[in-house]
DNA sequence: CCCACGGCTGAGCCTGATCTGAACAGCGCA
DNA sequence: TGCGCTGTTCAGATCAGGCTCAGCCGTGGG
């Protein structure tokens, strides 16, 4: 999953920054509004954390912005406490989600994840796609109970496909959900992490849509090749 | 474990402090409502205690506050009085438990005991886990009956893992539940005393999680008797 | 049937995360 | 005050995961 972190502050930015890191997050960073707006554009991020006291271009116009050009990113403001016409205004602008600094990390990741959760229009804590589970609090994953034994790469790419289990996903996609602004475009990790990930999880998962790119298969459906 | 204690008056509260202490918990002390809605917000406490009488802000006001905000730790109240409406006010504002003084030391942390256990889900007075048991109540630990001599923060560490078995700990979260605020967060500590005891307990027992952190595997296939 | 294009794979390198042993400092207890 | 135990720091050693590369394979179009 990958994350925009605004955010002015340095000493807060570099500690949220690490957190959401150990979280397993892709994380990128906008210290100021202008900067937000434009990586926001440009960016296919699952989720935006937005600090209300910007410089340059204030938070709530950043988010207005957002939401008039048609952008659905889920957003969680954070604002310093006590602010009631802030939570306000922020909610008018758009936002799902409201942290009052200062907060416990740990909040604000139970809070992404439910906002993840949310936004992926699934219900329940732990993801599952025919014999697959994926429990994001534990960072775990079985198939047919059988626990798997993932690297923090895999794991993050099993997650993004469950998320969007069905549909095609393109490794461009892909690799811009798993990865931070600078990545080498033309490498073919991705590749060789979806053949890792079929060794893991049987290779009769993830099905390649030539031309196209991956699709998580719901359903155990044996009817394929004939 | 982290607490945060409330209590204005200064002899209580020194003692208080040393008997958490002792216990084993990591404290963090607020003398007014003020300064504890603060830190009740910022640091990520497993359970608070709070008195009712205190300047600037009433406990019952900081409790409701935190319950409107979507705090869930646990909190246990003290109050002089035995009042009932005091107690109820109290219930009614959140808290989870309810203590009169003067009050027995004992009492406040078998209290605090089952709060936690509580939170985390868990019924039984003793954690245990594979082979693995701890009894909060005599600070004590064992492997398959075999005691352990544990130092403090081998024990702390050691019963936050069993609190929250088969999850993924990040490095970050085990220095915010075992220290108290001023603590040096880029130190190696933590892995260091994984080190010592995964030494003690068995180096199978708990596992690492490159870039996320540790788990204690939950089950080594046969089921607990208590 | 042949070619070109994607996609797949195994091997191996490199980096940064993690582990460890040893030494040092603080503190309580005798 | 001296001893012994604890917690912390440091500097290597170690190791695993992520990335690249190069070559193979299957497919679809001519």
């Amino acid at each position: 999953m990958r994350v925009l972190l605004v955010e002015d502050d340095a000493d807060l930015s570099r500690q949220l920054k690490m957190a959401l890191g150990d979280a397993g997050y892709a994380v990128d960073h906008a210290a100021d509004g202008e900067e937000a707006h434009y990586l926001g554009d440009t960016e296919p991020y699952d989720v935006i954390v937005l600090d209300l006291g910007l410089p340059k271009i204030d938070g709530v116009s950043v988010l207005e912005r957002w939401r008039r050009e048609g952008k659905t990113t889920p957003v969680l403001i954070l604002t310093a406490r006590g602010a009631w016409s802030d939570k306000v205004s922020g909610f008018d602008a758009g936002a799902d989600d409201y942290l009052t600094k200062p907060f416990h990390t740990e909040e604000l990741l139970a809070r992404l994840r439910a906002l993840l959760r949310r936004s992926a229009g699934i219900a329940s804590a732990t993801l599952s796609c025919g014999g697959l589970r994926l429990d994001p609090r534990a960072a775990r994953a079985s198939v047919n109970g059988e626990p798997l034994r993932l690297t923090s790469l895999e794991y993050r790419l099993l997650h993004y496909m469950m998320m969007h289990q069905g549909r095609v996903i393109s490794r461009t996609e892909l690799v811009e959900h798993l990865y931070d602004q600078d990545f080498d475009r033309d490498s073919n990790t991705i590749e060789v992490f979806v053949g890792r990930l079929r060794k893991k999880i049987g290779s009769d998962r993830i099905e390649t849509v030539r031309g196209l790119g991956y699709r998580l298969t719901p359903l155990t459906g044996e009817s394929e090749a004939a």
